[in-house]
DNA sequence: CCCACTTTGGCAACAGTGTTGCGAAAGCGC
DNA sequence: GCGCTTTCGCAACACTGTTGCCAAAGTGGG
């Protein structure tokens, strides 16, 4: 089979929509490529031509590459690897803490910042009681005061927070991403509309992005494999569900975290599964969050698990994905009889279709999770993951000029 | 708020993952951008300082762009806008019949062929009976026929099928798209495992692309926007549902049809909205299909329009989408009591949660809905909307070399 | 009717991407 | 020691979008 096009006809560079591809474009895609690749490779490392193989790039184009990335420091040789006749491939490696990120997560009772390297490994954490209920300004004034106390015994000759890429910041929903506005988180209306994003930007000097505690939880698994096992590799699809105070979900479309146009979706506790079921607090019956949390209230796991597991599976046809992962502080107290009664359901359902069943996994990362997700939100861009956040920008890179540029 | 990272820092151009960039690439991908602003454009055109407004690039790099697309027969000059003052702006609009695509319905007992031109408006249409049931080698052979027919016609003089890009397909799943195979098709085992798409691209000797019936309806829906009124500009996010035989869905997210990565995305019949409900044919209970069936059956079309209200609402929370619409026999026989019911069902749950209903429509385009959605599928990599179908290459571009480049 | 002004859009030179061709470097195996 | 394989850098190259500049083609006021 030959190609249908004859080349340079038009084609997707991935995605399309957005954005017009010149030639600062086109540097940067190419060396997003080739730093996900690395990040993916982890410890093993890449070496060019494998880098070539991976992403469809020429050995000689990935050269030029790896040496801009060199002399901006993301990359560093790392030995060789065995010869195979000839000359031994040289292999490259992110260097960690060539960048950090910081993630933070506001939760409604607490405040866990965490000071992030390359890959997402924790390099500082910082917990504090925090009251979500607080008037924004001052919960916002303690949140600046957390990701200060964090930064400040970074690298103090080289200046503070050097280095520091941005603030990724993750809240329980709903509010708007691209706005960096929060709406009205449930329980408290005193943050509908405050501008969030931009008001840290400012008083941090530093870029800030903002998203649902969910989608940052999402991103950080898809970032670094939901068992840890490092990958987070191709276009893989997983859903996040996270079962806490409420019931939410984060979903990873095709290796990119979804969003949908209004950071709604995820929405997964009101999804309802029995019609003229139980009446749930926000007026509608039968919704996953209410049967699920009824069960927990009265101590029967098992029937949580497979209410839960009812929700996944449905997640899990309309979306075709690969895995499901859970979490939430519910979840963590018990893993196993959720994993299973939830794989159970999607093995069930498996079976009836002919398809493979969908693996189940819980969560790892603990109660750090989700400020380590929040921390990827500002890391993910450099990997060509996500688009970058906003705000002033106040590091900057050895060359004076751009980082991969030059 | 300055931009967070310095120029030529790593960044999408869009979605990321696949492939690398080179200049063919930038040049194709920048094309299809103001091809597809053209094509949202429609009959109204766009200038060159509009389109590089819309698309970014700038006014010399448009100037270049459709200069080459002209010489590729693709867009013409078409007027020019009353001035502002200065030289009026010259309108550019796609030429609608520079390229034609092949939509090709393979349904249980019916094949609809459509010849689309590059809008995807109808220029031929050959229907015929068929049996999906009878042996594949026989069914290939009928819609073998059937694209023939289809073709004839077509300007005899210079040469059959000139101009025409490829055949789009669309078949009752499962299928595997990536791969062109068709799976177990409900009740006709016999296609398991037929690739349908190779084997059909080495008959026609035209490139090929196959999908599921639901997904090209949405891909059409998309591309032209779902009241027919043109646009399907933005990356907007919508949901096709289909009730006829059965209970499936189409998903646009982001303006991208998305498939899953065994095409099995989409899976919204059984989708359980009553837990311990009635005994669905999938062995499962509370199914959405078995439910909204047995409602039809009984004649009870608010009840079905209500269950599909529900699964409408999961789907919509889940996913943050921006519209629905309804297609199929079944609501197509009686439209306004689905879209109503629906439409109820969805502003119940905006009002609980302070969001604005989801506007609820119904299909244009009748009975051909699937089979010009199916050309869509080879029209809509010209706009960058999906990646290209594979097959040989018969139709050479005028200069002989790619159609765009040079 | 003329002239200043605005806006469009082409031409030419340019910066900078990945690509190609070729050769040096560095190992293996006989 | 020598031929072979493989890696990888240098130099020339093709081609992208970009920039600077100017001609073309209108409007509108005097």
């Amino acid at each position: 089979m030959t190609p249908a096009f004859p080349a340079g006809f038009p084609r997707l560079l991935s995605g399309s929509l957005p954005g017009a591809a010149n030639l600062p474009a086109v540097r940067g895609h190419n060396a997003a490529l080739v730093l996900d690749l690395l990040r993916a490779a982890g410890e093993t490392g890449a070496s060019r031509p494998e880098l070539a193989e991976g992403t469809g790039l020429t050995p000689q184009a990935v050269s030029k590459i790896t040496a801009r990335l060199r002399d901006a420091g993301l990359v560093a040789e790392a030995g060789r690897r065995p010869s195979t006749g000839g000359k031994p491939r040289t292999v490259w490696r992110l260097v960690r803490d060539a960048r950090y990120a910081v993630g933070l997560h506001l939760d409604r009772d607490e405040l866990t910042a965490v000071l992030a390297d390359l890959l997402g490994g924790p390099v500082a954490v910082h917990r504090a009681p925090f009251d979500l209920g607080a008037p924004p300004e001052r919960a916002l004034e303690e949140a600046v005061e957390a990701v200060r106390v964090l930064l400040a015994p970074t690298a103090p000759e080289a200046g503070p927070r050097a280095g520091v890429l941005g603030v990724g910041v993750a809240c329980p929903g709903p509010l708007e991403h691209r706005a960096g506005v929060l709406r009205r988180v449930t329980g408290f209306p005193g943050w509908d509309g405050f501008p969030l994003r931009d008001a840290l930007a400012e008083r941090l000097a530093l870029p800030v992005a903002l998203d649902k505690d969910t989608n940052a939880a999402a991103l950080g698994l898809a970032l670094r494999g939901a068992d840890g096992a490092g990958s987070g590799s191709g276009g893989e699809s997983f859903a996040y569900l996270h079962l806490g105070t409420g019931l939410g979900a984060g979903l990873v479309l095709d290796g990119t975290l979804y969003r949908g146009a209004r950071t709604g979706a995820g929405e997964f506790g009101h999804q309802v599964v029995q019609v003229d079921g139980p009446e749930c607090g926000c007026g509608d019956r039968g919704c996953l969050e209410a049967l699920c949390l009824a069960a927990v209230a009265r101590g029967d796991t098992a029937a949580a698990a497979r209410a839960l597991g009812v929700g996944a599976a449905n997640l899990a046809g309309l979306l075709d994905i690969d895995r499901v992962v859970l979490g939430g502080r519910t979840v963590l107290a018990d893993p196993e009889p959720y994993r299973a009664g939830v794989a159970a359901v999607l093995a069930a359902r498996a079976e009836r279709t002919d398809g493979r069943p969908v693996p189940v996994s819980t969560a790892p990362g603990g109660a750090r999770l989700v400020a380590d997700g929040a921390a990827h939100l500002v890391l993910a861009p450099l990997f060509g993951r996500l688009e970058p956040a906003r705000g002033p920008l106040t590091w900057t890179p050895p060359g004076g000029e751009g980082v991969v540029g030059e």
